[in-house]
DNA sequence: TTCAATACTCACCTTGAGGTAAGTATTGAA
DNA sequence: TTCAATACTTACCTCAAGGTGAGTATTGAA
């Protein structure tokens, strides 16, 4: 994962593209610069309540050279980054939707199942 | 994962989609499952060479327990069990389909972005 | 002189996903 | 009596993903 030239070969297409989306944080990391447009490191670690800083960083990183995430940092004291979206990013997230909302509609109805559940 | 009950709660609907698909072999079984309609335990192993039977069979019961995947036994010796999809586990394989198809792209721009690499 | 603020970097550890290889149960055929 | 075929089951091991907590560099403000 995240080294440009080795990846495949893929099986399938959900392979390569899971290849770049496996991760804990990374579906959260591109909704979250989706939504924003850019965010600061800091911004993006109190967006995801509960990321450790290697992993935002990790995960950056590997979406920066999977070519998912652009990073723009600005040479000033103290130190400032702004992430954002690639146009390859804003697709892979796009091509997300359908799955969120299988996702969406799967959680509804696992809550609609379970009896109220508080006791 | 995989227990009909304590699943969430989910942060989002990928995660939700997620926790369901993830898995190394879970995506190519809906593949296989929604391509031959109906397979037995040791069609699915011969047709995703590398599977481990334990892995196999670990990631079926869990997508039977996830509603996405039927087990019908026959009585017989040699014992006979046929896996299919259900109707759940069909619609997530359609809304996997964009992603497969944005992997599917990526794959193909980073095959001819390489150099031919045959040195 | 020390501290705050920001964006990291590093060393170490835990956990669980997944692999390996052997064993089980059943019955008909050789 | 042994073997083949099928669908598992079990014990054990490895490895990498991810977590924790401390350290680094820079400069202006107190």
């Amino acid at each position: 994962m995240a080294s440009s030239e080795r990846c495949g070969p893929y099986i399938c297409g959900i392979d390569a593209a899971m290849d770049v989306v496996s991760g804990k944080w990374k579906s959260l990391i591109l909704w979250e610069l989706d939504n924003y447009g850019t965010r600061r490191f800091g911004e993006l670690k109190r967006g995801l309540p509960g990321v450790s800083e290697k992993m935002l960083i990790q995960h950056l990183r590997e979406m920066e050279q999977d070519g998912l995430v652009h990073r723009e940092v600005y040479r000033e004291v103290p130190p400032k980054v702004e992430y954002s979206l690639t146009e390859h990013g804003r697709s892979l997230n796009e091509a997300l939707g359908p799955l969120g909302e299988w996702g969406q509609r799967r959680a509804e109805r696992l809550a609609a199942e379970t009896p109220t559940a508080s006791a």
